[in-house]
DNA sequence: TTTGTTGCAAAACGTTTGCAGCCTC
DNA sequence: GAGGCTGCAAACGTTTTGCAACAAA
Protein backbone atom coordinates (compact mmCIF):
# COMPACT_ATOMS: atom_id res chain seq x y z
CA UNK A 1 0.00 0.00 0.00
CA UNK A 2 0.89 3.58 -1.15
CA UNK A 3 0.20 4.96 2.04
CA UNK A 4 1.19 2.60 4.31
CA UNK A 5 4.52 2.83 2.82
CA UNK A 6 4.68 6.59 3.36
CA UNK A 7 3.50 6.57 6.91
CA UNK A 8 6.33 4.19 7.60
CA UNK A 9 8.81 6.85 6.22
CA UNK A 10 7.27 9.34 8.32
CA UNK A 11 7.45 7.18 11.62
CA UNK A 12 11.56 6.34 10.45
CA UNK A 13 12.07 9.51 10.30
CA UNK A 14 10.73 10.89 13.53
CA UNK A 15 12.47 7.79 14.99
CA UNK A 16 15.76 8.70 14.15
CA UNK A 17 15.32 12.72 15.04
CA UNK A 18 14.40 11.42 18.80
CA UNK A 19 17.24 8.86 18.66
CA UNK A 20 19.43 12.33 17.58
CA UNK A 21 17.87 14.80 19.82
CA UNK A 22 18.17 11.83 22.37
CA UNK A 23 14.48 11.93 23.06
CA UNK A 24 12.65 9.22 24.06
CA UNK A 25 10.59 7.17 22.04
CA UNK A 26 7.13 7.32 23.86
CA UNK A 27 3.36 5.57 22.94
CA UNK A 28 2.05 8.91 23.12
CA UNK A 29 4.27 10.65 20.27
CA UNK A 30 4.02 7.51 18.18
CA UNK A 31 0.10 8.09 18.36
CA UNK A 32 -0.12 11.77 18.09
CA UNK A 33 2.12 11.38 14.83
CA UNK A 34 0.01 9.00 13.42
CA UNK A 35 -2.77 10.50 14.27
CA UNK A 36 -1.99 13.21 12.28
CA UNK A 37 -0.96 11.41 9.40
CA UNK A 38 -3.79 9.72 8.61
CA UNK A 39 -6.22 12.74 8.53
CA UNK A 40 -6.45 15.89 6.04
CA UNK A 41 -6.65 19.33 6.61
CA UNK A 42 -5.30 21.82 9.28
CA UNK A 43 -5.64 21.14 12.63
CA UNK A 44 -5.04 22.61 16.14
CA UNK A 45 -3.74 21.34 19.96
CA UNK A 46 -7.40 21.10 21.04
CA UNK A 47 -8.96 19.22 18.17
CA UNK A 48 -6.49 16.78 17.85
CA UNK A 49 -6.81 16.29 21.81
CA UNK A 50 -10.97 15.56 21.27
CA UNK A 51 -10.46 13.32 18.43
CA UNK A 52 -7.99 11.31 19.58
CA UNK A 53 -9.98 10.72 22.94
CA UNK A 54 -12.07 8.41 21.20
CA UNK A 55 -8.81 5.94 20.60
CA UNK A 56 -5.97 6.98 23.10
CA UNK A 57 -5.57 8.89 25.84
CA UNK A 58 -3.48 11.65 26.05
CA UNK A 59 -3.07 15.21 27.87
CA UNK A 60 -3.17 18.59 26.27
CA UNK A 61 0.70 19.22 27.78
CA UNK A 62 1.76 16.20 25.95
CA UNK A 63 -0.08 17.64 22.28
CA UNK A 64 1.82 20.69 22.79
CA UNK A 65 5.25 19.07 23.52
CA UNK A 66 5.00 16.52 20.49
CA UNK A 67 3.78 19.15 18.18
CA UNK A 68 7.33 20.98 19.46
CA UNK A 69 9.19 17.95 18.65
CA UNK A 70 7.45 17.38 15.06
CA UNK A 71 7.96 21.19 13.99
CA UNK A 72 11.24 20.94 15.14
CA UNK A 73 11.74 17.95 12.72
CA UNK A 74 9.98 19.74 9.62
CA UNK A 75 7.24 16.71 10.37
CA UNK A 76 4.40 19.36 10.60
CA UNK A 77 4.24 23.19 9.88
CA UNK A 78 2.59 26.04 11.50
CA UNK A 79 0.42 28.16 9.42
CA UNK A 80 0.03 32.25 10.17
CA UNK A 81 -4.15 32.03 9.62
CA UNK A 82 -6.13 34.44 11.42
CA UNK A 83 -7.77 33.00 14.23
CA UNK A 84 -7.40 32.62 17.57
CA UNK A 85 -5.44 28.96 17.79
CA UNK A 86 -2.22 28.08 16.03
CA UNK A 87 -2.89 25.96 12.79
CA UNK A 88 -0.76 23.35 11.52
CA UNK A 89 -0.61 20.97 8.59
CA UNK A 90 1.48 17.92 8.02
CA UNK A 91 4.28 18.30 5.19
CA UNK A 92 4.40 15.23 3.40
CA UNK A 93 1.67 13.08 1.97
CA UNK A 94 0.36 16.00 1.01
CA UNK A 95 -0.74 17.18 -2.69
CA UNK A 96 1.67 19.88 -2.73
CA UNK A 97 -0.20 23.28 -2.81
CA UNK A 98 -0.31 27.04 -1.91
CA UNK A 99 -3.23 28.69 0.06
CA UNK A 100 -5.48 31.59 -1.02
CA UNK A 101 -5.87 33.62 2.10
CA UNK A 102 -8.61 36.07 1.60
CA UNK A 103 -7.57 39.52 3.53
CA UNK A 104 -11.38 40.27 4.03
CA UNK A 105 -13.21 36.84 5.09
CA UNK A 106 -10.34 34.74 6.15
CA UNK A 107 -11.44 32.13 3.91
CA UNK A 108 -8.32 29.69 3.10
CA UNK A 109 -8.91 27.78 -0.37
CA UNK A 110 -5.58 25.75 -1.79
CA UNK A 111 -4.65 25.89 -5.16
CA UNK A 112 -1.58 24.14 -7.06
CA UNK A 113 0.39 25.52 -9.98
CA UNK A 114 3.13 23.07 -11.19
CA UNK A 115 4.83 26.18 -12.94
CA UNK A 116 5.33 27.90 -9.39
CA UNK A 117 6.26 24.45 -7.76
CA UNK A 118 8.83 23.61 -9.75
CA UNK A 119 10.48 27.38 -9.72
CA UNK A 120 10.60 27.22 -5.99
CA UNK A 121 11.56 23.55 -5.81
CA UNK A 122 14.53 23.99 -8.51
CA UNK A 123 15.75 26.70 -6.19
CA UNK A 124 19.07 25.72 -4.07
CA UNK A 125 20.33 28.20 -2.33
CA UNK A 126 24.31 27.27 -0.99
CA UNK A 127 23.87 27.80 3.02
CA UNK A 128 20.32 26.53 3.24
CA UNK A 129 18.90 22.45 3.21
CA UNK A 130 15.15 23.75 2.26
CA UNK A 131 13.09 20.47 2.89
CA UNK A 132 9.93 22.12 2.17
CA UNK A 133 7.90 25.43 2.02
CA UNK A 134 4.63 27.45 1.94
CA UNK A 135 3.19 30.05 -0.55
CA UNK A 136 0.15 31.89 0.86
CA UNK A 137 -1.30 34.37 -1.73
CA UNK A 138 -3.29 37.07 -0.10
CA UNK A 139 -6.00 38.87 -1.67
CA UNK A 140 -9.79 39.20 -2.03
CA UNK A 141 -11.98 36.44 -2.49
CA UNK A 142 -14.71 35.58 -5.10
CA UNK A 143 -17.59 36.33 -2.55
CA UNK A 144 -16.00 39.32 -0.80
CA UNK A 145 -15.41 41.08 -4.02
CA UNK A 146 -18.71 40.79 -5.31
CA UNK A 147 -20.35 41.64 -1.65
CA UNK A 148 -18.40 45.02 -2.12
CA UNK A 149 -18.96 46.05 -5.17
CA UNK B 1 11.86 62.22 -1.74
CA UNK B 2 10.50 58.38 -3.15
CA UNK B 3 9.99 57.79 0.42
CA UNK B 4 8.01 60.15 1.23
CA UNK B 5 5.63 59.70 -1.99
CA UNK B 6 5.40 56.35 -0.90
CA UNK B 7 4.36 56.82 2.17
CA UNK B 8 1.84 59.56 1.37
CA UNK B 9 0.38 57.00 -0.89
CA UNK B 10 -0.23 54.31 1.69
CA UNK B 11 -1.76 56.92 3.81
CA UNK B 12 -3.99 57.46 1.03
CA UNK B 13 -4.76 53.30 1.22
CA UNK B 14 -5.71 53.34 4.43
CA UNK B 15 -7.92 56.15 4.29
CA UNK B 16 -9.55 55.10 1.45
CA UNK B 17 -10.28 52.20 3.37
CA UNK B 18 -11.28 53.51 6.29
CA UNK B 19 -14.21 55.78 4.70
CA UNK B 20 -15.46 52.48 2.37
CA UNK B 21 -15.56 50.71 6.05
CA UNK B 22 -17.03 53.48 7.56
CA UNK B 23 -14.28 53.64 10.24
CA UNK B 24 -13.33 56.84 11.75
CA UNK B 25 -9.87 58.35 10.75
CA UNK B 26 -8.30 59.36 14.02
CA UNK B 27 -4.87 60.66 14.77
CA UNK B 28 -3.80 57.23 16.92
CA UNK B 29 -4.60 54.91 13.44
CA UNK B 30 -2.51 57.46 11.39
CA UNK B 31 0.01 57.20 14.10
CA UNK B 32 0.67 53.33 14.18
CA UNK B 33 0.55 53.30 10.28
CA UNK B 34 3.79 55.75 10.56
CA UNK B 35 5.59 54.30 13.19
CA UNK B 36 5.43 51.03 10.60
CA UNK B 37 5.80 52.13 7.68
CA UNK B 38 9.01 54.03 9.15
CA UNK B 39 10.67 50.91 10.54
CA UNK B 40 11.85 47.67 9.05
CA UNK B 41 11.91 44.16 9.62
CA UNK B 42 8.84 42.39 11.96
CA UNK B 43 7.50 43.27 14.88
CA UNK B 44 4.69 42.42 17.11
CA UNK B 45 2.02 44.44 19.16
CA UNK B 46 4.23 44.74 22.71
CA UNK B 47 6.99 46.16 20.22
CA UNK B 48 5.08 48.70 18.76
CA UNK B 49 3.53 49.81 21.73
CA UNK B 50 7.02 50.43 23.50
CA UNK B 51 8.37 52.07 20.63
CA UNK B 52 5.63 54.32 20.19
CA UNK B 53 5.89 55.57 24.00
CA UNK B 54 8.91 57.79 23.43
CA UNK B 55 6.87 59.53 20.93
CA UNK B 56 2.81 59.15 21.07
CA UNK B 57 0.62 57.87 23.78
CA UNK B 58 -1.32 54.97 22.71
CA UNK B 59 -3.18 52.05 24.16
CA UNK B 60 -2.20 48.20 23.72
CA UNK B 61 -6.07 47.62 22.83
CA UNK B 62 -5.88 50.55 20.20
CA UNK B 63 -2.54 49.35 18.77
CA UNK B 64 -4.28 45.91 18.50
CA UNK B 65 -7.37 47.36 17.22
CA UNK B 66 -5.35 49.06 14.33
CA UNK B 67 -3.66 46.44 13.07
CA UNK B 68 -6.45 44.46 12.96
CA UNK B 69 -7.68 47.59 10.19
CA UNK B 70 -4.41 47.23 8.32
CA UNK B 71 -4.36 43.39 7.87
CA UNK B 72 -8.39 44.00 7.01
CA UNK B 73 -6.85 46.35 4.05
CA UNK B 74 -3.40 44.66 3.20
CA UNK B 75 -1.04 46.67 4.21
CA UNK B 76 0.22 44.38 6.89
CA UNK B 77 0.76 40.78 6.65
CA UNK B 78 1.04 38.53 10.00
CA UNK B 79 4.04 35.97 9.67
CA UNK B 80 3.85 32.59 10.76
CA UNK B 81 7.01 32.06 12.91
CA UNK B 82 7.65 29.94 15.63
CA UNK B 83 7.72 32.32 19.26
CA UNK B 84 5.19 32.94 21.73
CA UNK B 85 3.67 36.35 20.00
CA UNK B 86 2.35 36.86 16.43
CA UNK B 87 4.47 38.82 13.99
CA UNK B 88 3.49 41.18 11.08
CA UNK B 89 5.56 42.62 8.38
CA UNK B 90 4.72 46.47 6.10
CA UNK B 91 3.56 44.82 2.58
CA UNK B 92 4.73 47.76 0.55
CA UNK B 93 7.61 49.92 0.73
CA UNK B 94 10.05 46.69 1.22
CA UNK B 95 12.43 44.81 -1.30
CA UNK B 96 10.05 42.18 -2.28
CA UNK B 97 11.63 39.26 -0.50
CA UNK B 98 10.94 35.00 0.40
CA UNK B 99 11.41 33.70 3.93
CA UNK B 100 13.87 30.90 5.46
CA UNK B 101 13.22 29.34 8.34
CA UNK B 102 15.63 27.28 10.27
CA UNK B 103 13.39 24.09 11.54
CA UNK B 104 16.24 24.29 14.48
CA UNK B 105 16.95 27.33 15.98
CA UNK B 106 13.80 29.09 14.15
CA UNK B 107 15.81 31.76 12.97
CA UNK B 108 14.30 33.32 9.85
CA UNK B 109 16.76 35.20 6.65
CA UNK B 110 15.40 37.04 3.64
CA UNK B 111 16.36 36.38 0.34
CA UNK B 112 15.12 37.41 -3.18
CA UNK B 113 14.38 35.47 -6.25
CA UNK B 114 13.27 37.83 -9.16
CA UNK B 115 12.53 33.88 -10.91
CA UNK B 116 10.30 33.10 -8.67
CA UNK B 117 9.04 36.82 -7.62
CA UNK B 118 7.70 36.93 -11.41
CA UNK B 119 6.63 33.25 -11.70
CA UNK B 120 4.12 34.32 -8.85
CA UNK B 121 3.37 37.28 -9.95
CA UNK B 122 2.22 36.42 -13.16
CA UNK B 123 -0.06 33.73 -11.71
CA UNK B 124 -3.68 35.47 -12.54
CA UNK B 125 -5.99 33.45 -11.00
CA UNK B 126 -9.96 33.63 -12.38
CA UNK B 127 -11.81 33.48 -8.85
CA UNK B 128 -9.35 35.56 -6.47
CA UNK B 129 -7.58 38.57 -6.94
CA UNK B 130 -4.10 38.39 -5.44
CA UNK B 131 -2.16 41.29 -3.86
CA UNK B 132 0.54 39.98 -2.16
CA UNK B 133 2.06 36.70 -1.28
CA UNK B 134 4.49 35.10 1.44
CA UNK B 135 6.98 32.58 0.58
CA UNK B 136 8.62 30.61 3.70
CA UNK B 137 11.36 27.94 2.70
CA UNK B 138 11.87 26.02 5.84
CA UNK B 139 15.33 23.95 6.42
CA UNK B 140 18.34 23.47 8.01
CA UNK B 141 20.32 26.69 8.41
CA UNK B 142 24.48 26.84 7.99
CA UNK B 143 24.86 27.22 11.50
CA UNK B 144 22.75 24.45 12.59
CA UNK B 145 23.85 21.73 9.63
CA UNK B 146 27.46 22.25 10.82
CA UNK B 147 26.56 21.81 14.55
CA UNK B 148 24.86 18.63 13.99
CA UNK B 149 27.53 16.58 11.83
C1' DT C 1 18.18 2.57 38.38
C1' DT C 2 18.12 6.92 36.26
C1' DT C 3 15.95 10.61 34.35
C1' DG C 4 13.01 12.14 30.55
C1' DT C 5 7.99 12.14 29.92
C1' DT C 6 3.30 12.04 31.24
C1' DG C 7 -1.12 13.88 33.25
C1' DC C 8 -3.16 17.06 35.94
C1' DA C 9 -4.06 21.50 37.56
C1' DA C 10 -2.51 25.85 38.32
C1' DA C 11 -0.12 29.73 36.23
C1' DA C 12 1.36 32.61 32.63
C1' DC C 13 0.94 35.18 28.76
C1' DG C 14 -0.82 37.42 24.63
C1' DT C 15 -5.01 39.20 23.13
C1' DT C 16 -9.81 40.66 23.71
C1' DT C 17 -13.53 42.93 25.98
C1' DG C 18 -16.52 46.12 28.94
C1' DC C 19 -17.12 50.51 30.19
C1' DA C 20 -16.78 55.56 30.97
C1' DG C 21 -15.12 59.49 28.80
C1' DC C 22 -13.49 61.57 24.53
C1' DC C 23 -13.46 63.13 19.85
C1' DT C 24 -14.62 62.31 14.90
C1' DC C 25 -18.18 63.18 11.87
C1' DG D 1 -25.13 65.85 19.36
C1' DA D 2 -24.58 60.82 18.28
C1' DG D 3 -21.95 57.06 18.21
C1' DG D 4 -17.49 55.14 17.12
C1' DC D 5 -12.90 55.07 19.39
C1' DT D 6 -9.72 55.36 23.17
C1' DG D 7 -7.48 53.98 27.57
C1' DC D 8 -7.65 51.29 31.39
C1' DA D 9 -8.19 47.16 33.79
C1' DA D 10 -10.33 43.06 34.20
C1' DA D 11 -11.46 38.76 31.63
C1' DC D 12 -10.56 35.28 28.38
C1' DG D 13 -8.51 31.34 26.20
C1' DT D 14 -4.53 29.18 24.51
C1' DT D 15 -0.27 27.52 25.75
C1' DT D 16 3.21 26.66 29.35
C1' DT D 17 4.85 25.05 33.70
C1' DG D 18 5.51 22.55 38.31
C1' DC D 19 5.19 18.41 40.38
C1' DA D 20 4.44 13.55 41.56
C1' DA D 21 3.98 9.18 39.36
C1' DC D 22 5.47 6.45 35.54
C1' DA D 23 8.18 4.12 32.13
C1' DA D 24 11.95 4.14 28.45
C1' DA D 25 16.67 3.26 28.30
Amino acid sequence: MREENSYEAIKDVFTEYLIKKEHRKTPERYAILEHIYHKEGHFDAELLFKEMQHNYRVSLATIYNTIDLLLDCSLIVKHPFAGSTTQYEKTFGNTIHHHLVCSKCGAVKEFSDKKIRSTIQSKHLASFDATHYSLYLYGICKKCRNKNK
